[in-house]
DNA sequence: GGTGCCCTGTGG
DNA sequence: CCACAGGGCACC
């Protein structure tokens, strides 16, 4: 599910909902998603932190404590964030629970509205504690924690290529890394090692904007082809983060699952439709393994 | 480079 | 029943 898009979005609803809450406890249904360290002990290093903010770095998540240790969180598919007054109605498929305090219980004062309205709940029932509840249908989310000074050779994320909003993120950024290579431009705009946070859906959408057919080989763009993809690939993922913009009721209504900008989507989960552009059918062909929709008369091979 | 796999759910 | 799903990795 999520692309860097979506993350931000989390990142965008969840953070204020969290920050300078303590964790009080926390519960572990499936230490699976634990990746590192063992489950029983990222709960007990955890228990009695505070919170002090969130990061994203690509498509990973950051929970940021007070005492320079830092939750990392990767959602892969499906994984979901929600932030609940203790006591809600539990999503299938939740396989942790941070149990916060809250003794600002103004924060949640759009969740108890928005009982008061649709469930005619009395509020003052779950005035007692939030909790930040991740759920994953397909289990393939992952926990770390990084301690304070501890390097991370656990999640990845020391891998990463740039951000795509970095100023960095040249043309010729482009063209040295991926100008040698005999890969299909839609394999390349997948590499998280080179850019951070493109996934299949915005890689799609990417290509149309910038006119370049997914399988084209990078070692054949030109250098006006390097710029044109420089300049899109930010100008579309902010175009979505906007789109995807929700409030903390519409959120926690939509479960976490509500993604607000596929109606935005130009070509991915298009196929067969009319090209919005010329007209034309839009294909769906495999790339990489990877479903890929395209226009074959805006995105002609050359 | 391709392929399979980790999982569950949905749609054809 | 099968194919496929917005991710990423290990393995030929």
């Amino acid at each position: 599910m999520p692309e860097l898009p979506e993350v931000e979005t989390v990142r965008r609803v969840i953070e204020p909902q969290i920050k300078q809450k303590k964790i009080l406890s926390i519960t572990v249904n499936r230490p699976e998603v634990i990746a590192h360290p063992a489950a029983h002990e990222f709960c007990s290093l955890l228990a009695g932190q505070r919170i002090s903010g969130m990061i994203r770095r690509g498509k990973f998540l950051g929970i940021k404590l007070e005492s320079g240790d830092c939750i990392f969180l990767h959602l892969r598919m499906t994984g979901c964030l929600l932030v609940v007054p203790a006591g809600y109605p539990q999503e299938k498929h939740t396989h942790v629970i941070f149990h916060l305090d809250a003794d600002d219980s103004a924060v949640c004062a759009h969740v108890q509205d928005s009982l008061a309205t649709t469930n005619k709940t009395p509020a003052a029932r779950f005035a007692r504690g939030i909790e930040l509840r991740f759920s994953d249908m397909r289990r393939f989310g992952r926990f770390w924690l990084i301690r304070r000074g501890e390097t991370d050779t656990y999640t990845g994320i020391d891998r990463l290529g740039l951000e795509p909003f970095d100023h960095t993120l040249t043309a010729s950024y482009l063209r040295e890394h991926l100008g040698m290579r005999k890969k299909t431009i839609k394999e390349c705009l997948l590499e998280q090692n080179v850019i951070a946070g493109i996934g299949n859906i915005y890689s799609d959408e990417i290509l149309f904007t910038v006119k370049l057919h997914p399988t084209r080989p990078a070692n054949s763009l030109t250098e006006e082809e390097w710029t044109r993809l420089a300049l899109i690939i930010p100008e579309r993922l902010h175009y979505f983060i906007e789109k995807n913009a929700i409030t903390p009721q519409d959120y926690l209504e939509g479960r976490g699952k509500d993604y607000r900008n596929t109606p935005f989507l130009q070509v991915y989960g298009h196929a067969s439709d009319p090209c919005p552009v010329c007209g034309q059918t839009l294909v769906r062909i495999v790339v990489g393994g990877r479903s890929s929709v395209y226009c074959p008369g805006c995105q002609g091979r050359e």
